[in-house]
DNA sequence: GTCTACCAACCAACTGGTCAGTTGATTTCT
DNA sequence: AGAAATCAACTGACCAGTTGGTTGGTAGAC
């Protein structure tokens, strides 16, 4: 058993990931998350500093790791969501640090990351509406909700639809990048 | 001051509603939602059972009146998306209880009341759709997910956007039954 | 090469406080 | 008198965070 502080503060990293994203901040346990990573509790307050700041590290990855293999393309959204619903398809944990990051975290507390993609991204929207590229139907924070929204559809319904929701994943990706793709068709002005 | 169990049953459920919307089943404390409810901890466990039998009361409370409240009308669709983001406007606090629910409670336990409506909701938007009063071109449960979660779009956005989000509620509404509109307007068979 | 002094990595065991749930007695109404 | 409503005080388990000490790698003296 090698020394290796590196090693170690992944694996504390690795399993707090888990279980935040399995109970969330307050249903987390210190204990179980420095059992699973096969070190001593002491080790994750020396690296991490507390419980607190152990999800501020897991969910900052997450944002990190989202931000990059996501990306944005202002003028293709359609394909845009699609890639928003693979993520959430191959990391369904991390939708769910998202949401107890919503219920759980004190409205003061903000990403600077986030806000500064977010930022970006608004500007590319108005930028390719200004250009004709996209549709100005709706404004860019719509967009985006909405967007956002959709790819996510099936991850947030309530579990009680269960054997409804279709098993085939390829299928619901193509309701997703549908549906975008219909936000965005032009509709005549009248009612 | 009267003895009433009706009345502190319900001060028991008011109190416990707002402690478990704000911090969910984990985060919750029986202690405070007693206070809350100006009284004594064991008439909770007296009425009540225990903590987890306490959430599922409040919840089935805040599905039965939404249920209630909302309705559901397969034949236009976009003014019931309207409905679902008026009830959440005016009850937040529901939505995050059905969020916590999502996140918390184990996969086994659904309810009975909310599989039944589903099921009701799929089978009437298959008959709305076999008389061709809605399109087809999403199928009754592909429906039901992107209308749920264009409803609640705002609600649920990363709390990053901000001062993007407009705080006109008429705006964001008519936002929110524009893109169900558009989610039915039938679109040419070709690519 | 190997000895040694040093420090980072590591941990078992503890602490003070908090939590869900219980008990046995008291009050109030009929 | 008796039943239902109420509560102060208790219990045992658990939990976040700490402490004081041990272990293992390694840099430099010789």
């Amino acid at each position: 058993m090698q020394r290796d502080a590196g090693r170690t503060r992944k694996r504390i990293l690795e399993a707090a990931t888990e279980e935040f994203a399995a109970l969330g901040i307050a249903g987390a346990r210190v204990n179980r998350i420095a059992e699973e990573a096969g070190c001593n509790k002491a080790m994750l307050y020396a690296y991490y500093g507390n419980k607190d700041q152990l999800f501020d590290a897991v969910f900052t990855a997450y944002v990190d790791a989202y931000l990059e293999e996501v990306g944005f393309d202002a003028d293709d959204l359609p394909s845009y969501a699609g890639r928003v619903f693979d993520y959430f398809e191959e990391h369904p944990g991390h939708l769910r640090l998202a949401t107890w990051y919503r219920l759980e975290r004190p409205q003061g507390a903000r990403l600077e990351a986030v806000l500064a993609v977010n930022a970006d991204r608004l500007a590319a929207l108005e930028r390719a509406q200004a250009d004709g590229v996209i549709p100005a139907d709706f404004s860019p924070v719509e967009l985006l909700s909405l967007i956002q929204s959709i790819a996510t559809s099936w991850s947030t319904m309530n579990p009680e639809y269960g054997s409804a929701v279709p098993a085939d994943r390829a299928h619901r990706r193509r309701t997703v990048v549908d549906a975008v793709e219909r936000l965005l068709t032009s509709r005549d002005a009248g009612a």
